[in-house]
DNA sequence: CGGCCGTTTGAGCCACATCAACCGGGGTGG
DNA sequence: CCACCCCGGTTGATGTGGCTCAAACGGCCG
């Protein structure tokens, strides 16, 4: 709170500054600790940057909006270790959001709030209070089943709404957890909907990721229903790395966060069935897997093992784009 | 097209007389020719009701708007074979629209088209062009795999939007098809996007539809990945029971218009297994189903082998719903 | 009456679950 | 610093839910 208040009225480079010293004290200590300055490092980076793209983009906000969505990505500060891209990829592609509205949406947000790995962002049926953007990290929506078993209905990766569709609807059968430490943006559900009176692209883009993250699901009810274990295992592996690729990741080695239990929870297979697929996978040369860091090694072949078509994840143009931003007055 | 012009000027009782002339001119007449006359004259009489709801709210346009929502469905017609309800249900609770804009739907929406059962409404990857109300039938999203197996990955009956979300995406990787034969209001997308500039409560319903749908999926993925065949089957029967009464059917004894092969690719299951669990469920004196009619025979327990919560279907209030209507100028 | 589609029933099999044990690394406590 | 432990990954043995193949049945339509 306090903390809050204070870093609220810094300069970015002031930010910035507090960041850097707190990797230089993370240096010699040990792991625990060393891992909370460096995580409160990334946070205050990230909140610098964002403070930074807010004020760089505010003078353009009636102003160019045909253009707008291309430039969004150009203008994104080069930050290095703390990448606003994946996030402004979402807000302008995937829910097409002009520059002018991307820039209402955040300055509306709280404080981005810092979670731990394994923490409970929204808990099974919560009354909810606030759309939630995923900026860094990862995590999970699961279902709980009487007999204790649990099915994993999203995976979400930086840049991802976190509970699009449950806002339109006001609560959710789902509890979403982190799976990495996360940093999570915030806007109250009071401010989005003054938001979305005046911006009716706003609202537009909440439709359109929910229905973006609803097409995925449906990906993987075809995989749950009809597919092999090694297809439902490889076609997962190509969503996450296609879609981080689409937010300006590395698509080809990249972090995958999950133990091999939670992948099971995803696909719908028991843990033990899951290392078996994987070595499958591993000895056909499809991929690598170890310590979390995937590779895939054979795209062409992991692809038609999954009968996977990227297709589904690539956005068309929105359908009537010929939008006016409509300024905020 | 032609025939499509002459209705359009016809009154509403006209419509009305000219339906059940085609009643009575079905009497004696073999069954082919008798179930055509007989859809066209449901045709006829839905375009009527249509119209004369069209007409008794039009005064109310930009009037009452706080107790828009409950007014809406008292007033709609009492017309007994082809009941307006489910589908005004859904505009006014699901989609949370106040009177004016679903009437501002309405009037945009292009004359009802009849479908014949196992008709294609859209076809995998088809460019969409017009958002989709079923008003009368019943119809699935198909998914069809490389292997030739297909996964159904939604059900619809009347008063569902059919495509929400892949309207906000553009294109769709599933085809819709009818399961009985269907009436469809379609309302094109260029119409519906000028519509959603005036009205933001059309968006918002849409956004609303697409989340609701989603949480259904939601429930079918759980039920794929971690249920048992008769769990998943008791748990789809449950689910639409369910949603036949929330749209003012009876939600104890109702058609069923699926064939068992179609239920196994709802549930990811063979047929043959279909069969037997569905026997299972007989002889428990959970159900009775034959020749497409279903009846619930011990609610409770059905629920109990189907872990079945309906909360997931009833609406929470809107979050803001301290709406204005804000006129159509 | 004959063909077709959907349902029913049986026999055998396979993908995946379950249970159980072991391993290896990293964090913890003594 | 070492011993321990806990968690996640790995491996084997065995069980089973649901699949496949195959054939008979029954109603509906031509």
């Amino acid at each position: 709170m306090s903390y809050g208040l204070t870093i609220k009225n810094r300069t970015p480079d002031e930010l910035r500054q507090l960041a850097s010293e707190r990797r230089e004290l993370a240096h010699p200590k040990q792991r625990r600790t060393k891992a909370l300055l460096l995580s409160e490092a990334r946070l205050l980076e990230h909140y610098a940057d964002l403070r930074s793209w807010v004020e760089r983009t505010r003078p353009d906000d009636s102003g160019d909006d045909l253009l707008g969505e291309r430039s969004t990505i150009q203008s994104a500060p080069p930050s290095e270790p703390h990448d606003l891209a994946p996030f402004l990829t979402t807000l302008s592609l995937r829910m097409a959001l002009p520059v002018a509205d991307q820039h209402a949406l955040l300055t509306a947000a709280q404080l981005p709030r810092r979670l731990a790995k394994g923490e409970s962002v929204i808990a099974e049926g919560e009354h909810l209070s606030a759309f939630l953007l995923l900026c860094s990290g990862a995590a999970h929506a699961v279902r709980t089943l009487e007999n204790g078993g649990e099915q994993v209905s999203a995976f979400y990766v930086s840049g991802d709404a976190l509970n699009p569709g449950d806002l339109a609807l006001g609560r959710s059968r789902t509890s979403i957890r982190t799976l990495t430490p996360a940093i999570v943006i915030a806007v109250s559900i009071r401010e989005l909907g003054t938001l979305m009176e005046r911006r009716p692209a706003i609202a537009r883009g909440l439709w359109r990721e929910t229905a973006f993250q609803a097409a995925i699901q449906r990906e993987w009810l075809a995989g749950l229903g009809r597919k092999s274990a090694e297809a439902r295992l490889a076609h997962f592996l190509c969503e996450v790395a296609c879609r981080l690729q689409i937010g300006g990741q590395d698509g080809e080695t990249f972090e995958l966060p999950l133990t091999q239990r939670e992948l099971a929870d995803i696909l719908g297979l028991s843990c033990v069935h899951v290392n078996r697929v994987l070595q499958q996978l591993r000895h056909r040369k499809l991929i690598d897997l170890d310590r979390g860091l995937l590779t895939i090694r054979n795209r062409e072949a992991l692809y038609r093992t999954a009968e996977f078509d990227p297709a589904y994840l690539k956005i068309l143009e929105p359908p009537h784009s010929r939008e006016e931003a409509d300024g905020s007055r």
